[in-house]
DNA sequence: CGTTAACTTGAATTAAGTCAACTGTCGTGG
DNA sequence: CCACGACAGTTGACTTAATTCAAGTTAACG
């Protein structure tokens, strides 16, 4: 089901657009090709992705998951290099940043989309900085199940179900915490009753708004 | 000193957002007046601000500062709350987020400065995460002082001066640190000689590319 | 059904937090 | 201009949450 909505923002400019940046399918585990001289500006149309900063000594955090619909934009002068990977198979749009924002400078409605996610993208990226200075292990994990909740949960008499296509280890380098952390606030949530699993990727959210109490949401 | 670039681009619909939006000077410590219930946007003038959130439990995050030239997208429904308030006195112009989105909807100048400053705090805001996240207490530290001399910085024969507008306090909500660390981490960089340091605010940067090494960039 | 990698659990370690006492800076008023 | 008071910042001793290291389990895939 691929979901390039770029094209239909565009309307005219569709064509320059196809000539920029074809459809690509990235498999599970893959990273997205990307000139590491150039800004980029990826969407994703299908599957998921993880946008990963590598700072020294091989640390790494993940600063973002996308899903379809997502916009992904990728700097390439910053502190930490960046690098986007699929975490199933994925089909993105890549385009370099700086043709793509001078077409959109002469198509308001594509320049609209643009400016509305990269806002989206803020606004999430703001809302994980205030869990990764300030709340434990505890209240992250939760953070992250409910943020995900918004995203590809699927709501059935008030319970929501994931399917999680990231592994512990990605959870963990996006809330800043070691696998073996990730793993220990699972089974406390677990034991509390506030969720269940079934496997490695699913996971019944059985109080959604207790969950977010627990994440120290206001 | 007013720096009110907007009204620039906006061009002909400067009027416009005029009828929007007041300058306002606020007062050191005061916060900048927004309604609670609607999304802002707000242009620095002069001055220095911070955006902080609140999760539960008064805990605070300081998630950027902002310094003359700065937009600042204050999002009302996020999991948090956000308030901006003044570091020194400042100039700010704040609009309704989405009146003034609609009017740069017809004004891609405007929409492209907004677009451009969007993903300059998105980036910003992502290289700061992987501080908070996968970085100990000196490398936060070191990270901050090489951040902010390339804004406020004032370089002299090769050595960077910072006259910081926040207090030890305002440092440590924003690398997620206790006052108490953030102090020993300025001792020990100025044992290191990597700095020095006068009164409460002035840090001569002795060595910007040996503390950008520290801070654990690639 | 067996293999492998992902995940879980436990015990010891450590970086940063907390609590407490002290010192320096800066603005005010004598 | 200097002395003082108040608050910002510093330093030290102890505690704690999360990491590290190590040893099991379990799920998923062929």
């Amino acid at each position: 089901m691929r979901c390039f909505e770029p094209m239909v923002w565009a309307g005219g400019t569709a064509n320059r657009l196809r000539m920029m940046a074809q459809p690509m399918d990235i498999a599970r585990g893959r990273m997205v090709p990307l000139d590491p001289a150039r800004d980029a500006l990826v969407f994703v149309g299908s599957g998921a992705t993880k946008l990963i900063a590598s700072a020294s000594g091989g640390r790494e955090q993940i600063v973002a998951f996308h899903f379809p619909g997502d916009l992904v934009s990728i700097p390439a002068n910053g502190w930490h290099s960046y690098r986007l990977s699929a975490l199933t198979e994925a089909e993105v749009l890549a385009f370099p940043a700086g043709e793509l924002l001078e077409i959109a400078a002469s198509e308001p409605p594509l320049q609209a989309g643009l400016l509305r996610r990269s806002m989206t993208a803020l606004h999430r990226c703001r809302d994980k900085s205030v869990g990764l200075g300030r709340k434990n292990a505890q209240e992250r994990l939760a953070s992250f199940l409910v943020g995900m909740a918004g995203r590809i949960g699927i709501v059935e008499t008030g319970r929501w179900t994931l399917e999680l296509p990231m592994s512990r280890r990605d959870i963990g380098d996006s809330l800043g915490l070691t696998i073996e952390t990730v793993s220990r606030q699972f089974s406390e949530l677990r034991a509390t009753g506030l969720i269940e699993t079934s496997g490695r990727s699913r996971v019944l959210l059985r109080d959604l708004s207790a969950l977010a109490e627990r994440a120290g949401h206001v």
